[in-house]
DNA sequence: GGCGATCCATACTCAAGCGTATGGTAACCG
DNA sequence: CGGTTACCATACGCTTGAGTATGGATCGCC
């Protein structure tokens, strides 16, 4: 079960090749991702690559869909168990605003929509994102209408606070401010 | 005042080149600015472009400084002249609601973001734009603290907005929906 | 109306990055 | 333990797009 750490010196699977690529990606972007520079990073050669995948596109593609597959998970199935619908938002709020690394992909993905092949990615894990939230707010007491547009809002902040303070890094908020924005969007966004 | 179009027979100056860059990136975004490309949207060759500048950085830095400056002037002075600072905010986002076009260079800046010459610019386009919310819900009658708050939340909702609805063609929301989702952005983020 | 400055065309060079061809080595299997 | 399969190295071709060199056309101005 471990064989995406960095050097181990054994030969490499398609999977191997997906995870670096996303790691790329979390880290440089979509647009760093080359393959000569993969192969480097993992230690070998072209020669690999083009064996396990028939084009760099096609790495592109496998990646992405990894990552919709393996991505949301363990966020939805934690919230999910808590008991009283009522405390399952400010818990969503708090415990995303804590976990900054599962983000790092979706940002770069984000400064990424130019690119034909992650904009139906991206729609549907933002679409499915949307409606978790939607039924969260219903639960939480909202008329479905009230609470769809609610949700599309929530998920917009969430989108654009990405872009404004994770990848740009606007004023490099401290950490109490930072959790004090977190409470007032709970407090804004989330119904008594 | 008129050298933005498209077929004048004239000779160009560097303004012009800046425009249609800023037009490009709207379009196509900033990864599909080229020179050559450019130069045949221009009716030229590239032999015009390296003559009025060194690079196609300097292109890029040059129409990024021309629309930060001559970008948001129009809007901000409309909503100041309201005078009911409460009937300000609402008022500014039904406007910015309607205006499509204006957004369209700054979501495409927003796909951009791993380019080292955009992230200060929309560093500070987004800087200015939070604390001008900022006040407008101070006016509002928000006190200092939660006003900075409740600003950096609806810039970014806009911002989320924009990369949801805009670039990326989520369930192609339809008329009336729109409209009520932009009442409900008024109903919660606005203060009664 | 000629002359320097401005603007543009043509024809190159050069580097990056994808993809291909082909041969080599290590694993696995009978 | 020989041979097939899976994986990788090396060396190449090809395209795209940036930047350069240089000469031609056109404008402004005296």
């Amino acid at each position: 079960m471990n064989a995406s750490s960095k050097p181990e010196r054994t030969r490499l699977s398609a999977e191997n090749w997906e995870d670096a690529a996303l790691d790329v990606i979390a880290e440089q972007g979509v647009g760093a991702l080359a393959v000569e520079a993969l192969a480097r990073r993992l230690g070998v050669t072209k020669g690999s690559f083009y064996w396990h995948f028939r084009t760099r596109e096609a790495l592109l593609q496998a990646a992405l869909e990894r990552w919709e597959q393996y991505g949301e998970r363990e966020v939805i199935a934690q919230i999910e168990a808590i008991p009283d619908p009522r405390e399952r938002l400010p818990e969503l709020f708090r415990r995303v605003a804590h976990e900054l690394q599962p983000h790092r992909v979706y940002a770069a993905l984000l400064k990424a929509l130019d690119h034909p092949l992650v904009v139906p990615v991206m729609a549907r894990v933002s679409q499915r994102r949307t409606e978790f939230l939607a039924t969260a707010f219903r639960e939480a007491g909202l008329p479905p209408a009230e609470a769809l547009n609610r949700a599309r809002l929530t998920y917009a902040a969430y989108v654009g606070f990405l872009q404004l303070n994770f990848t740009l890094g606007l004023p490099r908020i401290s950490h109490e401010d930072f959790d004090a924005y977190v409470e007032h969007m709970i407090a804004t966004l989330i119904p008594a």
